[in-house]
DNA sequence: AAGCCTTTCCAAAACGTTTTGGACTGGCCT
DNA sequence: AGGCCAGTCCAAAACGTTTTGGAAAGGCTT
């Protein structure tokens, strides 16, 4: 049975009242007794009830999060990259993350509504933009603390973090054009993802850039597992068996597709690197580890978590914005693999 | 400005109990009543604040899970592997998880005081058990419903699912010893887990059995992370320059470590699987999509982590247990790297 | 007509906290 | 002496819900 305000009051013969405030460091209690109520306090472990608190200051001090799983068994590094920068800095401002893991759909729709309506958190982080994002609808209307990793099309001016996409790819693409490469093949993201049309955009600029004409066959469909990425990399090598219309670089669209097409490459007993470079986006910790370590496009989502997390403290406290909007330049990481 | 029950119960001229009681469907208000309530509760958009009702029922359904770090920077597809399952599982009983990550230490105990004294959470699930360890006597003590993902020697009748390190490792090592091999090493973890000596019990016995004396050079230690097993590695093949004295496989105490062993190995200009073998522990999704994939001991981490939520549960929700401890069998899985 | 169920509803308490709006001292100044 | 102020303290309300322990009304039985 844990102690609470009451009894501290009771054993000290004072009020609830005071007991509070002395706590909560009040001028209006003398200071002898402001430290009996702390040494008391202390001593018969007395924890305030995070519950009533929340109930009465209509606050929770919890950010939600939502985690979009591609299927019932989601595992992707990404998320734990930041899941792990959110959880931190969460942690620095005494905020705790409310995590929840669904697949888009109604049950993730459920989710919000139960998040939002309930008064359960203060704010919710949004991530994997989709276009025309109902959550960013929803949220807006409801008037509800978010902030966005990833920008969007959606009209409003909400806050977001995230990488300039166009620019990752393209800085991408032409290292690889630069190195050579004239046949560069792209996985791609599911196009209603923001971030899809807008990586892909870079590639395309690219490769114009160089006057390389765009071939509709060297852009394949992935799901942005490594298995979607191994999938599409050995339909990639099967729709050019000949050596010499085989693509010779890799463009994908994040770094799990390009392990898994890494393995593909390795698996029809090719070189990746020598025979086939490959190139990824996002620069997960497993990409600087793989074999050959992974060219790709860094992105720091521990640090963009953090700072994601940073603003929608920074919101629900109601404390002014410095920047609403931030794009990061990514930075292109030439590694083994192209 | 969410609408609350007295909104409702205003609206339709009723008290603020029988709305409750309409909503909750018990059988002493009318049917006519009910449906009134409902309907107009429904286009009202009420959503019962989760707070207040968590105050009355003094639970919250939300379960804390504390994750212990290695480091500022945890990255660890294990716990991601984890957390999904707990996730997952949760959600099915329309339980919340909540979050923390914290590096062992006093913000540690602090989050979990936090957890348990402010009655934040109804129940805790641990994992990475360690000697003797402190959150298992607190927990006990407090008489607080927590789950183990993994056993420990601390007295006491606490529920625990886990698998039989002794014998994964076990079966691991005699299958080194059974495709020839005669100098194994063995990465070891921080011996303050409880799986480090677990583990390594079992490599020591398939050893003793097969007759080959124990080096103690062979045995080396290794702080769990994938730069560790690298750096655990390297160090293991400088102890050992020449060629008939260095280890043919190495038995690492997780996969993270395996896969950095993988790396150091193929840094020198060996091969893993042909030079030396490579074994770990957990079969967390990237072993299987290493080069070469890695042979490990299968812990189907995402069923435990479920069946461990499970477990939770019914816990608090005073539901008998079928079982309090649950050890599972480890699976060798044989892959091309040993 | 009195008593007794059933059915339907509700006032009030409770959960543990924070905050509002005083109340009660003494001491100091006129 | 009266007024005023600073320094301490506290009763009560409020947050939004669930639950307890009836109350009121109507119908049925005797």
């Amino acid at each position: 049975m844990p102690v609470t305000l009451k009894d501290v009051a009771q054993k000290l013969d004072l009020s609830i009242t005071t007991v509070s405030r002395a706590l909560a460091g009040y001028s209006d209690v003398a200071a002898a007794t402001r430290q009996r109520v702390l040494s008391t306090a202390e001593e018969m472990g007395y924890v305030p009830n995070v519950t009533a608190r929340h109930l009465r200051q209509q606050r929770t001090d919890t950010i939600g999060f939502i985690i979009p799983s591609e299927g019932p068994r989601f595992s992707d590094p990404f998320f734990n990259e930041l899941m792990a920068g959110l959880g931190n800095e969460a942690a620095a401002h005494e905020f705790d993350v409310l995590v929840s893991i669904h697949v888009p759909g109604v049950e993730e729709e459920a989710a919000y509504r139960r998040m939002v309506y309930g008064r359960r958190v203060d704010g919710v982080v949004i991530v994997r933009i989709r276009h025309d994002d109902w959550r960013i609808r929803f949220l807006q209307q409801e008037a509800f603390p978010f902030v966005c990793f990833g920008r969007s099309e959606v009209p409003g001016d909400y806050p977001y973090i995230g990488v300039d996409g166009t620019l990752g790819m393209y800085l991408l693409t032409r290292h690889f054009i630069e190195s050579g490469h004239q046949r560069i093949a792209y996985i791609a993201a599911p196009p209603h993802f923001f971030f899809a049309t807008d990586r892909k955009a870079g590639f395309r600029q690219a490769l114009a850039e160089a006057g390389i004409p765009l071939e509709k066959e060297l852009e394949i469909l992935g799901d942005l597992t490594q298995q979607g990425g191994y999938l599409a990399m050995k339909e990639l090598l099967s729709r050019f068996p000949s050596a010499d219309t085989k693509p010779t670089a890799i463009a994908a669209c994040n770094d799990l597709m390009a392990l898994g097409a890494m393995a593909a490459i390795q698996d029809a007993g090719l070189d990746v690197g020598e025979d086939i470079a490959v190139g990824g986006f996002d620069d997960i910790p497993p990409a600087a580890h793989s074999h050959p370590p992974l060219t790709t496009v860094r992105q720091p989502i521990y640090q963009i978590g953090a700072q994601v997390m940073r603003t929608l403290v920074q919101l629900v406290q109601h404390e002014p914005l410095a920047q609403r909007h931030i794009v990061l330049e990514p930075e292109l990481v030439i590694r083994k693999s192209g």
